[in-house]
Order: C-alpha cells, then sequence, then structure tokens
DNA sequence: TTGGAATGTCAACAAGACTGACATAAAATG
DNA sequence: CATTTTATGTCAGTCTTGTTGACATTCCAA
C-alpha cells in the first residue's frame, strides 16, 4: 500500500515534472524573444531578422548555405530577409573570391549598431535571471538545454564557442 | 597587470556565458518542439494547434478569454485554430450555464488521444534531456526558465501547477 | 430599460515559413 | 575542350499563424 503509493506518487511527480519543464520553455521563450520583439517592432523588423544579425554578427564573413544550416530555415526563407537588410544597408555583401558563387555576409555599422541594441535587451534579461538563480543553477540550465537539442544542432552549438 | 587580465577574462567569460544561454534557448527551442512537429505534419495541424490541444487538456472546461490569457495570441488568431479543432471534433464546446457568452473548451476522446501522442513524443525527450543531466541541473534548469519569465507569465506558470 | 462592457465570430491583411522554377558558376565527365 | 551535373543563390506563389477592424450576442449597471 505504502509502497505502491510511493511508486505512483513517484510516477506522478515525474510526470507533473516533464510537464512543468514543457509550460517552462513555452512560457520563458515568450520572455525570451519579448524585448528584442519590441525593438524590432519600432524598425519593422520580426524576429528572423534578429536570427541572421546575430549570427552574421557571430560568423563575420559566413556564406548564406552556412547561415543556413544554422538557422534551419529554407534559402528562399532566409533570402527574403537578407534581401531587406541589404537593401537597408544593415548587412553588406561580398561576392566569393574563391568561389564566385558565394556570397559572403558582413554587418555594417548601423548592422552592428542594431543588433548591439538587441543582444543588449536579450542579455539583460539573460543576465538578471542568472544572477536571480546563482550560478550553480546556471551551470544545468545549460547542460538541460544542450541535451534538449538535435545532435546536429549540438554540434552547431559547439562550434558557435569555439570560432 | 594581471589583475586586469582578470577582469577582461571575467568580463568576457560572462558575456560569452550570456552569448550562449541566448543561442542555447535558440538551439534547444528547436530540438523541444521537432517531435510534435513531426506528428502535426501527418494531420496538417501546426504548433497552435499543440498549443491549443494542450492547454486544453490542462484547464478543462477553460473558456476562450482564460486560454489567450495564457498563451499571448490574440482571440482572433485562436479562434481560426479552436474551429478546425471543433470541426474535427478533437475539441467540444459548451456553452456556459451561467454566462452564455461564454464557450467551455474540453477534448473529446480523439482529442485526448492527439494529445497524449504529441506529450509523449515531447515528454520522451524532456526525459531523456533531464536524465543525461542530472536531478541537480533540472532544479537549476527549472530555476532559470521561471525566472526568464515574465512576471504576469509566472503567476500563469505557477497557477497552472496548482490548478 | 437602455447603454456600455465583455465574450466570441467573421473578414481581410502581414510576416515568415514552405515548395517549385530558374539563373549562374563550378566541377566532373566524355 | 565541350557538355553534363552539381552547388549557390534568386524570384514567384502558397500556407500557417500572427495581426487589426467590424460586428453579433449577452450581461450588467445606471
Amino acid at each position: 500500500m505504502q509502497n505502491d503509493r510511493s511508486r505512483e506518487s513517484l510516477l506522478f511527480l515525474t510526470d507533473e515534472q516533464l510537464r512543468q519543464g514543457i509550460e517552462g520553455m513555452f512560457f520563458a521563450y515568450r520572455g525570451f524573444t519579448a524585448d528584442p520583439d519590441r525593438i524590432l517592432e519600432k524598425y519593422n523588423y520580426g524576429r528572423a531578422h534578429h536570427r541572421a544579425l546575430h549570427f552574421i554578427n557571430r560568423v563575420p564573413g559566413t556564406n548564406v548555405n552556412n547561415l543556413l544550416s544554422i538557422l534551419g530555415v529554407t534559402k528562399q526563407s532566409l533570402n527574403r530577409v537578407l534581401r531587406t537588410l541589404i537593401e537597408h544597408e544593415l548587412v553588406s555583401l561580398k561576392i566569393g573570391t574563391k568561389d564566385r558563387r558565394e556570397r559572403h555576409l558582413y554587418l555594417t555599422e548601423s548592422g552592428k549598431s542594431l543588433e548591439k541594441q538587441l543582444s543588449t535587451a536579450q542579455s539583460h534579461r539573460m543576465r538578471e535571471a542568472y544572477r536571480q538563480a546563482g550560478p550553480d543553477a546556471v551551470a544545468g540550465f545549460k547542460q538541460v538545454l544542450e541535451a534538449m537539442m538535435d545532435p546536429k544542432l549540438q554540434v552547431t552549438y559547439k562550434k558557435l564557442r569555439v570560432s
């Protein structure tokens, strides 16, 4: 009886824990994007533009294909976003010297400035959350996030860390 | 000199840590949604349908307004999703007895079945990640997630836990 | 009882995913 | 060296899911 109840209780807790994790991810992601979203709205950009700016900043000179593998969208989808960023001179484009099919992407000064604005806002919330939770919690947070990624993305994630 | 280098190093680590957190959230969220997305595709549903099913299951009998405050979208947007779910008889609708403007939402048997399928897939990955990271990491993970939410969503999140 | 507030629906539009068709450049093959 | 195949990127059209606006119904308060 007691044993059964314990087992049930444990099982229940586990399922409840998982559900809390799921809902936690959902609500936290909303917070995670809220501040940049507000800034982007002022300039009539969206999250797609933010992601492009973030990773072009992170991997300057990347070509479109490489950026695609990081972002996990189709090139047609990315293309629309890049076009507007280039038109608005936030991103500049250099045709490859070795392979002239490739376009290498860089942030312009205004691009860097907007990226800085966005990442500052996003980092601010992240820093606050880290501070509240403390260093051990942060370590655990990262471990779980990493374990939740698809294996390929885990590799991508780690590569970014090194570069 | 040594002091300057230490300070710089610490600062650098901090910024790098934050950037890793940002990218971690981005990549992990992709993993988080990947499995349900594959199932939804088979039935021609999207993430919006999944979210509705999840929270109607979590709060049976909820009215539209309450669901909206959880999901954080406009009622018009939710309405389209609900309409198809009701047409396909995954969700059933009861007009409120006290307030006849309200529609109370419930999952039908097929609705429960699909929700179960989706949550099983999503929980499976979550459980695996928890297992790999260990219980302390999980505790930290949740702390950081909760600290990252907007205060209002934090309240919503905690309410769900109790109900 | 009537006017305003709240709940939900319908219609039209926008952002950002997607697939398909294509132009150009490079590489492989005869 | 010519020609076919492969790779990179662009353009056009469609779908999902957000958005705002206009509206019907119901409730509540003056």
